[in-house]
DNA sequence: TTGAAAGCGATACCAG
DNA sequence: CTGGTATCGCTTTCAA
C-alpha cells in the first residue's frame, strides 16, 4: 500500500494524506483521524526511500569504523561509543549507517558517504594532529562532528574531546608526589591528537615540579598490550630504570604491569603505575574494575553527547560549531582484580 | 552536479550517461571514455537516495541491537559478529544499517525496516525457540538470515547456526570421562533457543552414560557473571554438590568461578569447569585466552558467512533457504591465565 | 481546508 | 549504439 492507493480509497489527494499523516496543522481533525485510521488499517507505512528523495534527508548518520589488517579485530573503542550514539539517534529517529574499511579507506568511505549523500552528517574518530578527514569533510559541507581534535588545524570546527593533558599531568603529578623522579611514559602514536596532548600533560607536570624531561624514558607506539610490554620492558632494562610508569591506555598498562611481574617487581610496592584511557579495547587480563567501568560509561557518554551535537548542528548548519572539553576525572585504582592501578 | 547537468555537458542523453557510468555493455567504448572523464572531471557522483528509489534496493543490510535497560550495555556478542559482517558488507558494496532499540522494540524495529523499506534484508540474532520475529519477516517478504535457530518453528527458513548441542554434549561427556558423576548445569534462559539447545546436550550426555538428570542440579538464567556466581553458589550449597560444571558461556564461567573459590575450593583440583560459548561479552577477569581469541574469531566469522549468505538470498530470493549448522570444536582450556578451563 | 502538479535524481523500458 | 519518456513514492509549492 502506498500513498497514492491510500488516497484513492480515502477520496482524498495525496496532499492531504501526506499532510494528515504528517501532523500538519491545516489539516481538519476529522479528515486526519479518518486518515490514520485507514492508515492503520492498510497498514499503510510511507516508503523511506521515496521520502528520503523528496526530503533530501536520509534520517541516518554514518560511522566509519577502520579495522586494520594486522589486529584483525576491530577496535573495540568503537563499540561503546557506537552504543551511546546509537541510543540517541534512536530517540531521535535516525538511523546509524556503518562501513567497516580498511585504514586506507577511511578518507575515501567518508567521501562517498558526503558525495553521494548517503547519510546527513558523519561522525569522525580518533583523528591525527592534522586529519585530512576534517578539511575534506568541511569543503563537502556535510555536517560532522570529531570525537577529539586536531590540534594543527586552525579552522573551527565542531569537536568534543576530553582534556587528555590534564588528566595525564594530574596522574604524573600524582606520582611525583609519591617521590617518584623517574617517571616512564608508555604513549600511543603520537600523530593522533591525543597521544601528543598526553604527552604535553606528562612533560607539564614533571617541569612544573622542577624535572627534566627525559627522552629516554618516553616510548610511543601501537596502544597493544604486546606494545606496552615492550615498552616497558625496555625502559626496565635501562640503567636508572623508571620507578612509574603514565601509561596511556589501560591496554598498554596491562603490557607495562607485565613487564614490571616478569623482572619480579611488584606493582604498587616497586613500581607505580598509572593510567588514562578512553580507549576501552578489549583488555587481555583486564578485570571489571571501577576503572574499567568508569571508562566503558565515560566513552558511551561521549557517545551519546557527539551524536547530540551532530543532530543539532544538522538541524542548524550555520550555527557556530560547537566545542565541548571534558574534564576527565582522575580514577584511583582500588581494584583488587589484576587491573593497573596506582 | 547530477545526472542532468552532466548530459547537458556532453551533450549526450542522461539514458546514455547513466549507462556508460553503470558498464552497460551497449554504450561505445569512445562515448563511454568521454562520459567517465567528464564525470570525473565535474566530479560526479550519483545521488544515493536517488538511486535507491529508482532500482527499489537501499544498497544496506540492516541490524538491530538491543540493549536492555538494566545492564545499560550492549551485548558485546554483537560486536565481532558486526565487525565481520561489515567487512562483507564492504566488499560487496553494501552499507550497515544500525539500529539500537530497547529489548522491548526490537519486534517494531524489524517492522520498521521491512516495510518501509529502509534496508535490503535483515540479519536476525538470538532468536528465541520460537522467535515471532521469524514468521513476522517471513510474511514482510523481505530477505533475512537468523544466526541461530528456533526450533518451534517448522517453516523453512534460513539460518546459520553453531552446533550448541553437541558441543554441550561433547563438554558433559568429558567431564564424565574424567569422573564426575553430579553435574552441574549453569545454562542461560531456556527460552532462548540456544540454552535450550545447550540443555540438550547436557541431557543426552548424561542419559547415554546411564546417568539420570538431576534437576536440582540445573540452574537458568541471565547470561551474566554474576547469575553464574549465583547458581553455582547456590548448587555448591546444596547436600551433595556438584563436582563439576557446565557453563553455557565463559561469562557465567567466571561467575562459577568465583563461586568455586569463594567455597575455598580449587578449580582443576576439586571442582572441574567447562564451557561453551560463542558469546564473547565482555568478561570479567577473563584473560586473552586461546579459548577467548578463539570465540571471538569464530564469531567474526559467523558474521561474515551470515552477511555472505544474506546478500546471496537478497539476489536470489526465490532459492531454498539456505541452512548452516556449524561444529564447534571443543577448545580445551590451557590458560594461563584467569579463564575458565577444563 | 483541500487539490493539482512540479519536483527529487536516478533507472529502465521501448523505439529508432 | 543512442534517446525519449515513464517510473519509483513521497514532499512541497502554488492555486483555489
Amino acid at each position: 500500500m502506498n500513498l497514492r492507493e491510500l488516497s484513492r480509497q480515502l477520496n482524498l489527494s495525496q496532499t492531504t494524506v501526506s499532510r494528515a499523516l504528517n501532523g500538519y496543522p491545516e489539516v481538519s481533525e476529522q479528515t486526519r483521524k479518518r486518515v490514520t485510521e485507514a492508515a492503520r488499517r492498510y497498514n499503510y507505512s510511507p516508503n523511506a526511500r521515496a521520502r528520503t528523495l523528496a526530503t533530501g534527508r536520509t534520517m541516518s548518520i554514518g560511522h566509519i569504523i577502520p579495522m586494520s589488517k594486522q589486529n584483525e579485530l576491530v577496535n573495540m573503542v568503537f563499540t561503546d561509543f557506537i552504543a551511546g550514539a546509537g541510543l540517541v539517534y534512536a530517540q531521535q529517529g535516525y538511523d546509524m549507517t556503518l562501513r567497516i574499511v580498511a585504514d586506507d579507506g577511511k578518507l575515501a568511505a567518508y567521501r562517498s558517504f558526503a558525495e553521494r549523500g548517503a547519510v546527513d552528517g558523519v561522525i569522525v574518530q580518533s583523528p591525527t594532529r592534522d586529519d585530512p578527514r576534517i578539511d575534506y569533510l568541511a569543503a563537502l559541507d556535510i555536517p560532522f562532528l570529531v570525537h577529539g581534535r586536531a590540534s594543527e588545524i586552525t579552522k573551527p570546527y565542531p569537536w568534543l574531546d576530553v582534556n587528555s593533558k590534564r588528566a595525564i599531568e594530574t596522574a604524573t603529578r600524582h606520582l611525583i608526589e609519591l617521590g617518584h623522579r623517574r617517571i616512564g611514559l608508555v604513549n600511543g602514536h603520537e600523530v593522533m591528537d591525543f597521544a601528543s596532548r598526553r604527552r604535553e600533560g606528562y612533560c607539564a607536570a614533571l617541569t612544573a615540579a622542577g624535572l627534566v624531561v627525559d627522552e629516554a624514558l618516553t616510548r610511543s607506539g601501537d596502544m597493544s598490550e604486546p606494545n606496552g610490554y615492550e615498552a616497558a620492558r625496555d625502559l626496565l632494562a635501562q640503567q636508572d630504570a623508571p620507578t612509574a610508569f603514565v601509561a596511556s591506555s589501560i591496554v598498554m598498562a596491562l603490557g607495562v604491569k607485565r613487564a614490571v611481574e616478569d623482572r619480579g617487581l611488584r606493582i604498587g610496592r616497586d613500581v607505580s603505575v598509572v593510567c588514562f584511557d578512553d580507549d576501552i579495547s578489549f583488555l587481555p587480563n583486564a578485570g571489571e574494575t571501577p576503572l574499567f567501568t568508569a571508562m566503558r560509561s565515560s566513552v558511551r557518554a561521549a557517545g551519546q553527547r557527539c551524536a547530540t551535537l551532530l543532530i543539532e548542528r544538522i538541524k542548524a548548519p550555520q550555527a557556530p560549531p560547537p566545542t565541548e572539553l571534558w574534564e576527565a576525572e582522575l580514577i584511583r585504582g582500588t581494584s583488587s582484580g589484576p587491573g593497573p592501578f596506582a
